[in-house]
DNA sequence: GATAAAAAAGATGGTTTTATCTTTTTTTTT
DNA sequence: AAAAAAAAAGATAAAACCATCTTTTTTATC
């Protein structure tokens, strides 16, 4: 679900921890040791076993890529230089997200307007080209990514 | 829940069958005759209970005007004229949906900024001001309200 | 080959959101 | 006063989302 307006959040908590564990991984890329869910749970203070399900679907996805065995882990390599945040999210949940009628009506069009069409499909595609243009392996300035 | 950006929706459905319902009394606001959780929830295709109990919200809240008894309903008075979206995404999905950090960490400020702050701030505070403009009394244009 | 490490996958709970059902209160009309 | 209409409120259920527990698969190291 995704509510780009009303709801506790912008994002879903998966979609959240889903992008702060990219940046996290991003953070690494330098590296070339993989880093492990604990490793990325414990820094980010979140829950293992379902940011570990959230990291599969990533990986499924081809948008961060894993290795199995001792010393395996989550890496950002080539394949993932060009993921971008709309990627994430799309990936999370779902691609109808910033399409549909934030009213939840059907047809979304400019000929075919609900009251509120006008006043927000601007900004929602500007949320749109905002999410594309961001390379998450470019998002890391040492700025603050995990609570606690 | 208010999620902003991702979710199946910007709004969550409560918001979206709230802004829905209020924007149908507008219509009618000329009308002194007040309208029937029935006659709404038919008119828009939304569950009558779920949509009662929003109505009831709302009205609590002072953001609609309610009759009991015969020929009771509800209705936007004077002391509605004044009522903006903000004040019913707020009502809907909590104060704090706007404010916080989009990726749920504590203190969003400029000076304690996550990887997202400075991309997303920006337009954040561009929705709000575009809700706060909104005055639901206002939204009246003939255009689509309902699915089906 | 045996062992261990780690992701992947399957199964199961808990919580919140969404939705429905029932009862109560208020108020108009008869 | 009785009856009826409508909101208000209470209780319950279904669905989605969030979270955890367990088992399986893969693979490196011994
Ligand atoms: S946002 Fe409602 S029709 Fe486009
Ligand atoms: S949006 Fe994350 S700190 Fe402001």
């Amino acid at each position: 679900m995704l509510n780009l307006i009303s709801g506790e959040n912008m994002f879903t908590k998966s979609c959240q921890y889903a992008i702060r564990a990219v940046i996290f991984l991003a953070e690494n890329q330098a590296s070339d040791k993989n880093t492990g869910v604990k490793e990325i749970a414990d820094a980010l203070h979140v829950p293992q076993q379902f940011l570990a399900k959230i990291l599969q679907q990533l990986s499924r996805h081809n948008l961060i890529s894993s290795v199995k065995g001792p010393n395996g882990g989550f890496y950002l390599g080539e394949d993932n230089a060009e993921v971008t945040l709309l990627d994430i999210v799309e990936c999370m949940d779902g691609k109808s997200t910033l399409s549909t009628c934030i009213l939840g009506l059907p047809n979304c069009t400019n000929e075919h307007p609900c009251p509120l069409h006008h006043h927000f499909y601007g900004s929602r595609e500007g949320l749109k080209a905002t999410l594309s243009s961001c390379v998450v392996g470019a998002l890391v300035n040492g700025q603050v990514l995990s609570a606690k």
